[in-house]
DNA sequence: GTCTATAGGGTGATAGAC
DNA sequence: GTCTATCACCCTATAGAC
């Protein structure tokens, strides 16, 4: 028996270090020739390898879209879970919300692609990165719950709300902040809009 | 002179028929394998031809993509047109226009990626192409003027908030309508919102 | 106008030496 | 683990015969 065993192991700690490498270098080049813009080659040779070599890395080029699709979601879950939830202050909650998920997406306009779009051709994420990716839709329910949005059809609204705003600002003014300033406005119509009609039923 | 000019001319009309064939077909190939998945070998084949003779049709294959992106904002300005603006009733009138866009977006996932997404590496819209782009939002806007929907700020809300909604639809549900029954509640939120806030200052 | 041939690249992936 | 060499394609675009 070798030691090839358990999480110290100094062989397999350096092959994880190599491979975050390759794949910080693969987010560097798609944010600059887009998501379906990657070839092996000139990733190899930004890692100072060559394209085979990946292959001990990675099994194919489609597991490293599946690398970063689960961890574009595993960031978007950790900022989430990082946001203060004020049951006082719902439209302030909702808010910043909105604001960290507006900021997430135009912080790379490939990451966005990769999550939100189909924009790579005969790609889809495996089934392991996309449980990556249902996870995290269901644990950023969770604090809207709180906030007393716990009907399917208000979340949904939410969610096209948010996605709306995040979409237009980095489509139409990725550096400026037209639509992420709506944030607050959007946040008060959203909110005012839950409650009156909890009221009315 | 020999007789090419004007529009009645026989082989213009000839030729702009088989232009129109190939871009039917572009868009039933982009359809399958996605808006960046395109290939003129591919292209040509559908319509009988081999890859060398769509250059005398079209000068490139982004002026291909030109030519269907400004086609797209076209069909768009033509669904609007057709929208009928009932100052007396705004969020039924709001709630069609929303849903008209929801469908014009999913009866073309292509088309999406092409007009709102950028999908393609390397490929932006020409001069000519944006402008057709910019009409089509310009005039887009004058029916809500007409609704009271006159600060810049308030439109932009509108468009996030419609744009979120037919993205939602289209990337979740896009068989469905679990987006797209939301219109209505959508529209009454945002009015409720607008009107008030005029009201308030 | 359409073709063949080809320029001049590119791609992901694998075999097998070291 | 990394390399060279290569397989087996792909691509857009052009030259020039017919």
């Amino acid at each position: 028996m070798t030691a090839t065993a358990g999480p110290g192991n100094i062989r397999e700690r350096r092959r994880g270090q190599t491979r975050a490498e390759i794949l910080q270098a693969a987010w560097r080049l798609c944010e600059r020739d887009g998501i379906a813009g990657l070839s092996l080659r000139e990733l190899a040779s930004e890692v100072g390898m060559r394209a085979p070599s990946l292959y001990t890395y990675f099994a194919s080029k489609a597991a490293i879209y599946d690398e970063m699709f689960a961890a574009g979601y595993r960031e978007l879950e950790a900022i989430e879970a990082d946001l203060e939830v004020d049951p006082d202050d719902p439209v302030g909650t909702l808010a910043a919300s909105i604001e960290a998920f507006i900021d997430f997406c135009c912080a790379s306009v490939a990451r966005f692609q990769l999550m939100f779009t189909r924009a790579i051709p005969g790609w889809e994420p495996s089934s392991e990165a996309y449980a990556v990716s249902v996870a995290s839709y269901e644990r950023s329910v969770e604090p809207f719950m709180r906030l007393g949005i716990d009907e399917q059809r208000h979340f949904d609204l939410l969610t096209a709300l948010t996605s709306g705003l995040a979409s237009q600002q980095l489509a139409n003014d990725p550096d400026g902040d037209r639509w992420r300033r709506l944030s607050r406005e959007a946040a008060e119509m959203y909110m005012t809009h839950v409650t009156h009609e909890r009221k009315g039923s």
